[in-house]
DNA sequence: TAGGCCATCTGGTCCT
DNA sequence: AGGACCAGATGGCCTA
């Protein structure tokens, strides 16, 4: 199966992911009957120049009449350019008016067919923005920017799972934020809500970009000093972007809210955390989902099988020592544990997570 | 205004 | 034969 097939099909599946058509407010027949309309605008407006004078396909060229099996002369400058081998293959056919309106048709065809996949990979990817840290319907993130979001935190999450320890904030957003551009690392650590520019010396700081005290692997990262001193990411900063497009932070969903109400995204309405992957296998359960009203309901199972059942040794202060700061990262923005709380009655897994990491 | 992002059209290729 | 997939081209929109 092709990559972007699989894609399409993973997040789209309604057994894999809550309701998509639902979250994205766009639905099978709706978009069918947006096709439709379009279908009208466009066979009106559509140009033909490819029926014109650009090649044409396979099927196109294959048996379409068989009233009119006449062949064209081989027109194509025989006398004129008699230098010029003939071509080979089958002759041309006389476009007659009846082809040339079939071909219209199957190019009407395809173009829809197209549109229809594009829109389904768009749905697909709507799911994955949903999925993945910093959520926001009013500020979408960029295709490739999703996808890549997608996989760092993917990573971020199975790192987590198979050290068994709650990673600290800065390794969390350095792995989140690997590879991605500068405003959408901009994004996600102000998502996390973390002081940028602590963040930034910090990992300045870090010869080599390591920080050796999470539970992450961590790479080198390219960030650059302006990259995350934006006085937008100031958490004192009202202006701060995902105050005013209300961006959401999963680090908060799993690890518990910023305590702040303004941060978290007022339009957030599902489910925020996808199933996490657990020794390579993505562990997916929803309850519950006869009714499609139950979409705030779904439940990813988790399991901790190989964890540790509590809290590992030396994660009490992992990030956020009782002082307020941990190697200069301000914390006035972030609460301890016990201040942190579960978005919506959401899923067990939040509390499992929450316990784990209470524990 | 340049650059990024996106939707759409299009023709080619591959597969069923 | 027809559909799925892909990549190139094009134009619109938005933002710095």
């Amino acid at each position: 199966m092709k990559g972007s097939t699989m894609l399409t099909r993973l997040f789209s599946d309604p057994s894999l992911l809550p309701d998509v058509q639902k979250y994205s407010g766009w639905t099978e027949d709706s978009d069918s009957d947006k096709i439709k309309e379009e279908d009208q605008d466009t066979q009106d407006g559509m140009e033909v120049s490819g029926l014109r004078g650009g090649s044409r396909t396979h099927s196109e060229h294959d048996g379409e009449d068989d009233e009119d099996d006449e062949v064209e002369e081989e027109d194509d400058g025989e006398d004129t350019e008699g230098d010029r081998p003939k071509k080979r293959g089958p002759k041309k056919r006389k476009m007659t008016q009846a082809r040339v309106e079939r071909s219209k048709m199957r190019r009407v065809k395809a173009n829809t067919r197209e549109r229809n996949r594009m829109h389904d990979l768009n749905s697909a990817l709507d799911n994955l923005r949903k999925v993945v840290p910093c959520y926001s319907k009013t500020q979408k993130l960029s295709k490739i920017e999703t996808l890549r979001l997608a996989k760092n935190y993917i990573w971020a999450l199975s790192e987590i799972l198979r050290s068994g320890k709650r990673p600290d904030l800065v390794s969390y957003v350095q792995t989140l934020c690997k590879g991605l551009s500068q405003p959408t690392t901009n994004l996600v650590a102000g998502c996390l809500q973390l002081n940028s520019r602590n963040f930034l010396t910090e990992q300045q700081c870090q010869e080599g970009g390591r920080y050796g005290s999470g539970s992450f692997s961590m790479h080198s990262y390219p960030y650059q000093c302006a990259r995350l001193s934006s006085p937008h990411c100031q958490p004192g900063s009202n202006s701060h972007p995902l105050r005013t497009h209300g961006y959401c932070s999963t680090y908060d969903s799993l690890y518990g809210g910023s305590g702040s109400p303004e941060y978290n995204s007022p339009e957030y309405e599902g489910p925020l955390s996808p199933p996490l992957c657990i020794n390579g296998n993505f562990s997916l359960k929803h309850q519950g989902s006869a009714s499609p009203d139950n979409e705030k309901g779904y439940h990813y199972s988790m399991h901790y099988s190989g964890l540790p059942g509590s809290r590992p040794a030396g994660a009490h202060n992992l990030v956020f020592g009782s002082s307020g700061t941990r190697s200069g990262i301000h914390t006035e923005n972030v609460l301890p544990y016990h201040d942190m709380h579960i978005h919506h009655e959401r899923a067990p897994v939040y509390d499992e997570l929450n316990a784990f990491f209470h524990n």
